[in-house]
DNA sequence: CGCTTATTTGATCTTGATCAATGGTAGTGG
DNA sequence: CCACTACCATTGATCAAGATCAAATAAGCG
């Protein structure tokens, strides 16, 4: 009874026990580093991991060795959803900050989802969370410019952290990964945006004017 | 108790009561023709479709008013999964070619989900297939050149169509939006695979040879 | 302090968007 | 059956966004 992962997702306390926990600091959540994985594609998708602090991204590796990341997991959120349906993971996470994560194993979690009809909401609810914003990933990649797609990745950054000044949780090639562009292009493109007086910038450090986060959620139109 | 609408999905009949449908033909069904609306971005999400035949697709419309398409939903696949959740619908669908969906309300769908621990899973299941389809999405606009998106593509719909020979189910436009290509490349680029002699094509008509599909399947878990 | 890893910045080259013209094809109504 | 129209597809010419290659700092970190 020592370890057991205990984690809030849209309301609902998700509790199981968990063995790989055990004794572990954090009422047994797991410690990663920052480059740690968490999972690796192609293996057993056997447990589902809940991020309590910090970030992981999943990504998922071309045959030419090109990483694109797929999508960003936040504080509270789920990854490895895979294991719900059984089956491999379809992509590796890794952390991109040190992290909390609690690991979730695939026989707790539909247990869980039979017992209590709360997590089952809480879950779905997730999930389509997640849907919503990987497709908000591709309508970035399919149809937004360098500078939109940056911008837009700041913004869910500000909107996420709920700050309008944070500090970036990765290194310019990560963000390049998310966005499907080059470091070298990531570089200039935030200093062009610097010397435009559109955000402050320095190091990893990012503040954000209301300007640019406030026409937000509406629509994504009148960017000004 | 005239209208009701029955779909399998993972194994599982779903199958509910449905108002909309009543007195229409094939149970229930809903007829859409190709272009008409199945549900508007922006709408209460008040109800989850299952296609029962017929292509759709799910779309964002970026504030220029150009489309990206985000998600094509084949037969025996869901749409509109929001509705689970409560809110907006955060993308639009419409036909693509003519089609037979069966509506299922909202209230409907939760209590089915809350009596029947089955279709839990095959919604689950569900879930997390087309979020992985949309991950792969996200691989072929952020990583790949034109001419491996449109064969990654071609491939999709041959493994979801089942034969290597079949019907292309939209236009070059279309296509485009898929993969965030414009009209013209996507031409230029079948005619230069068909040029190479590694696709046959005419018109919609579209023939892979073996080796395109071959070395690839096994990591995604042989679908057959 | 020295070494590795990030970042910035410049120069060049490729891809695919865009603009534009032409030919095809299917549906409609006379 | 044919003409008319609307949409679809092909193809060429031009151009810009970003990738790539390369080099020079700057920052962390043991």
């Amino acid at each position: 009874m020592s370890g057991y992962c205990a984690v809030k997702l849209a309301g609902v306390e998700l509790r199981s026990a968990c063995d790989d926990c055990k004794g572990r600091p954090r009422n047994g959540q797991l410690r990663f580093r920052r480059r740690d994985p968490v999972y690796l594609e192609g293996t057993q998708a056997d447990a589902v991991f809940a991020v309590v602090e910090g970030y992981l991204r999943e990504t998922r590796t071309t045959p030419e060795g090109r990483d694109q990341a797929v999508r960003l997991v936040c504080p509270g959120g789920l990854a490895g959803f895979e294991s719900l349906r059984g089956g491999m993971f379809e992509t590796s996470a890794q952390a991109i900050t040190d992290a909390w994560v609690c690991r979730i194993p695939r026989a707790e979690a539909l247990r869980g989802l039979e017992q209590r009809a709360g997590q089952f909401q809480a879950v779905i609810s997730n999930l389509v969370d997640e849907l919503s914003h990987v497709r908000e990933t591709v309508l970035w990649l399919g149809t937004m410019k360098a500078e939109d797609r940056i911008i837009a990745l700041l913004e869910q950054l500000a909107q996420r952290g709920g700050s309008l000044r944070f500090r970036l949780p990765m290194t310019r090639l990560e963000l390049a990964d998310f966005l499907g562009l080059s470091h070298s292009t990531v570089s200039r493109t935030l200093h062009q945006l610097r010397r435009e007086g559109r955000i402050r910038l320095e190091g990893r450090w990012i503040e954000l004017p209301r300007a640019l986060t406030e026409p937000e959620e509406s629509l994504l139109q009148s960017k000004e």
